[in-house]
DNA sequence: CAAAAATCTAAACAATGTTTATTATATAAA
DNA sequence: TTTATATAATAAACATTGTTTAGATTTTTG
């Protein structure tokens, strides 16, 4: 093995170890209490170090965020080669979608909520990619409800965006506290019912 | 005018004068970036004095949002008392709500996106029951559109949460910029189209 | 083995939220 | 009016934060 390639295979190790930490610190504590010394005692390291790796804090956020992304878009694939009617598949994966918010909260947080490592994003950001690829899946399931006639829905970019809002909608307010406003406090039964709803409200006829 | 009411008024005045200031600096750069002494600074007092009106800089932000919510129940009591059917009270309210959250984004953040105010609010929290109130009135206008079965909702409960899910999936998609996903670039008509197709499903036949 | 490059660290910096001790100011009593 | 007493505001300090700098330690290279 050449000496840079180590060298390179050293910073991706050393940065993995420094995602590693940051992300049980977040998922156990947040975004706030996960400072970079925490981190830095946390693998050993003095707090400087971590800067060697990652340009600020911001940066190692944005990491976790792309991994997120990534852990999402794995959980998703499934629907890219399915048999399933057009209809089933798309009322799994909106099943699946918010049974992931709701399981991957701090993922979920970060991926389609924080404004926190979302600043640098405004460049060119290579990661939406996967967002969007996605996203993508959906309007393909979608539009073959719109083939098989299963849907009330004739757009395919409208209703992608209309069904994303509705179970985005559901999961955000129920992992960000704010179904507190609703006086019912079965949360997950209304949730499911909800969906259920929606996914009625869908069909055709 | 008694001595002690003329206290408890400059204590009133006080915590206004801090409560606009800082509002104008979360309007202008958002959370992070108002800090407790550009607060003080704005309107010429030591950082410490805040502390003789506030507890902490959360307090601050815990009382913004209860504004926020005051505007908010102000801005929809309209529809407490129209005419108009329920279907197109709800279509109007529906409209509204977006136009508001994009209108005020801040203000929303607060009140329906952002972690940070919201540890306070675990307690007892008497602002919710505003929140609260207005969600009411979206069952009440729910439930008219039901009676007129103009429609195609049975449960009341479950449909005014999949309908605030619906608006406010939208709304924080566009504000909090995850809208980027998308290739389409026309987000504000498309934003538009969504809410439309949302409330044509909802239409009976 | 010495020179050079890379890696890590200790210490300091500026800025934050917050607390403490002290001073200035307004009110009350003498 | 003058003195005592609450009240209000401040200056200074504290603990933490993210981040930078300059130097030491280790590793690689000739």
């Amino acid at each position: 093995m050449s000496v840079s390639t180590r060298r390179l295979r050293h910073i991706e190790e050393m940065k993995e170890t420094i995602l590693d930490a940051a992300g049980t610190l977040f998922y156990k504590n947040g975004y706030e209490e996960t400072t970079l010394r925490k981190i830095a005692t946390l693998i050993d390291y003095n707090p400087a170090t971590i800067y060697n790796y990652y340009k600020n804090k911001e940066d190692i956020f944005f990491a976790l965020q792309e991994r997120a992304f990534q852990s999402f878009y794995e959980e998703f694939d499934f629907y890219r080669t399915t048999k399933m009617k057009g209809k089933k598949s798309l009322r799994k994966m909106g099943k699946a979608y918010i049974r992931y918010g709701i399981d991957h909260k701090e993922d979920y947080e970060l991926m389609f909520i924080m404004r926190e490592p979302m600043n640098r994003a405004k460049a060119i950001d290579p990661k939406w990619k996967i967002g969007a690829k996605n996203y993508e899946l959906l309007k393909l399931v979608l539009a073959q409800c719109i083939e098989e006639k299963s849907v009330r829905i004739t757009d395919v970019n409208v209703g992608a965006f209309m069904i994303w809002s509705a179970v985005h909608g559901m999961v955000s307010l129920y992992i960000m506290d704010r179904m507190k406003m609703i006086n019912d406090t079965k949360h997950d039964k209304l949730l499911e019912l909800a969906f259920q709803q929606f996914d009625e409200l869908l069909n055709r006829i």
